[in-house]
RNA sequence: GGCGACGUAGCCAAGUGGUAAGGCAGAGGUCUGCAAAACCUUUAGCAUGGGUUCGAUUCCCAUCGUCGCCUCCA
């Protein structure tokens, strides 16, 4: 089996073939660190999580690079409005991001460059095209020279001649061509910056991610990922420099995420409408995050409301559903059955997430595996031959970063008391009071705690 | 205005040139004291209009609609 990544770049699906056997070198755009981060942040640092699983679990050595964008110019606004240095706006959010990869069970990256600490490279990168040709000093910037570069806008499917820069906003008058981009800022009176040829300022937004992908990756890498709205300019740039400073192909696979809409638009600081990653998870178990952006296709725009959230709640438990032990039953006889229907399943499941990561797909087959066992239950299977099958289910899972076990939603303190209520409703139960043990199961259920009666007695979980 | 993506059942969402996975919700049933859970059965002709084809939901064109980008953005 052949995995297929779609490629930006050709707008097709492509057969992954990587520069190196067996190695995989991926670049993910991360956040300016200038606020607190939002669900859309976490879906694409999801997106990219499950493609590095994905491939470590087909064998792949995979060296997973994610930056932070620790200077800019919302970083230092936000440090003037707020009387601090912008290292410490930066720093704070920086330490939050890095407890909500934690909480969202993302495998930590091969390494976290910042651009503030990758300075010396930065402006010998800057200096490297401004020899080469491709910029240009300009009153203490410098510029790319957008026209220098022949292949500018083969990402974003743009000619330079049809972008009528200056549609939307003024054309700065430094610049020879409106496309130009900055590739260094001098600095303003009371602006961090940092000495440079071109006097003291700070890099462009475009310029980090080349060379810290260069620093910690090398000239050419196999992956380079991020959310669909920084397709262009930011990766149109990020290849007209990297490319201008190397001569030679950037990245093979670019891959983009869809954005996140809430309200019918995509979730942003500017509009307004957003949901950060600490609300999420103050009402949310994470693996609900994850879940809805199994649910679907990465690349697609994803819907965040409280039904979507609702469904992914729902498709978890049934994962869950199939987790469940062993009856005690007897008459079983298809073992066989079993073990062939779990071949196949993970059969499945890998030709689903070969197509492009196809998780909606994968998790199809994964739900056909639930039923699976579910079933083998039912008919009374032993429980090693079911704890078999979900080990596989739950190694599946996991290769999709979702944790089945369920967590624990408030503490111990009031179990005892649901334990010993559960016991005086038995007792009910076997005086056939059905009324009072009814009046129980209603109450609890009020308070969250639903009940289950089984052969095996009665069980309870948080709703 | 330019570039790009998308439009599949009540909802979410895969997929395919030869008559459509899965989940949720709904209906009926098994089980249960009753429920719940699980299991069984059941619910679509794929935006619209053309074209290519023996045949298209799947390919091409147009139209309409939604979203993204063209300014900072995951």
């Amino acid at each position: 089996m052949e995995i297929k990544i779609y490629n930006t770049l050709s707008r097709k699906k492509e057969p992954f073939k990587t520069l190196e056997p067996g190695k995989v070198s991926m670049y993910v755009c991360g956040p300016t660190v200038y606020d607190k981060a939002h669900v859309g942040h976490a879906m694409s640092a999801l997106v990219f999580d499950i493609v590095r699983r994905y491939l470590e679990y087909r064998g792949f050595e995979v060296k997973h690079v994610t930056n932070y964008t620790d200077v800019d110019d919302k970083i230092i606004q936000r440090a003037m409005v707020e009387g601090v240095d912008s290292m410490e706006i930066a720093q704070r959010y920086i330490d939050e991001f890095d407890q909500h990869l934690k909480d969202l069970n993302i495998l930590p990256a091969s390494e976290y460059p910042r651009a503030t600490e990758k300075m010396p490279q930065i402006i010998e990168g800057v200096a490297d095209l401004v020899d080469k040709g491709f910029a240009y000093p300009k009153e203490g910037d410098v510029y790319y020279r957008v026209n220098k570069f022949p292949g500018y806008g083969k990402l974003s499917g743009r000619k330079i001649d049809d972008m009528e820069a200056g549609f939307r906003i003024d054309v700065d008058q430094r610049k020879e061509h409106p496309m130009d981009f900055a590739l260094w800022k001098g600095a303003k009176p009371g602006e961090p910056s940092w000495p440079s040829p071109w006097g003291n300022g700070r890099p462009g937004w475009h310029i980090e991610c080349s060379v810290m992908s260069h620093a910690c990756l090398g000239e050419q890498i196999d992956i380079h990922g991020g959310g669909n709205d920084l397709i262009f300019p930011h990766h149109e740039n990020e290849i007209a420099q990297s490319e201008a400073m190397f001569g030679k192909q950037f990245a093979t696979y670019w891959m983009h995420n869809g954005m996140m809409q809430l309200s019918g638009a995509k979730m942003s600081k500017s509009v307004g409408n957003l949901v950060t990653i600490d609300s999420f998870l103050e009402k949310h178990e994470a693996a609900a995050l994850r879940m809805m952006i199994l649910n679907s296709s990465y690349r697609s725009p994803l819907t965040f409301n409280e039904e979507t959230i609702e469904h992914a709640q729902k498709a978890l438990k049934r994962l869950r559903s199939a987790l469940r032990p062993a009856l005690p039953k007897d008459g079983w006889g298809s073992a066989a059955k079993l073990e062939d229907q779990s071949v196949k399943a993970k059969e499945s499941f890998l030709a689903a997430m070969d197509d492009d990561f196809n998780t909606a797909n994968a998790m199809g087959h994964l739900f056909d595996f639930v039923k699976t066992i579910n079933q083998a239950r039912d008919e009374g299977a032993d429980q090693e031959s079911l704890a078999k099958a979900q080990a596989l289910l739950n190694e599946l899972v996991g290769v999709l970063g979702l944790d089945l076990s369920v967590p624990e939603v408030q503490g111990g303190e009031a179990e005892a008391f649901i334990d010993l209520l559960i016991e005086i409703r038995k007792k009910f139960r076997e005086e056939k009071l059905w009324e009072l043990s009814d009046l129980v199961r209603d109450k609890l259920e009020e308070l969250n705690v639903s009940l289950e009666d089984t052969a095996q007695g009665t069980t309870w979980h948080w709703k």
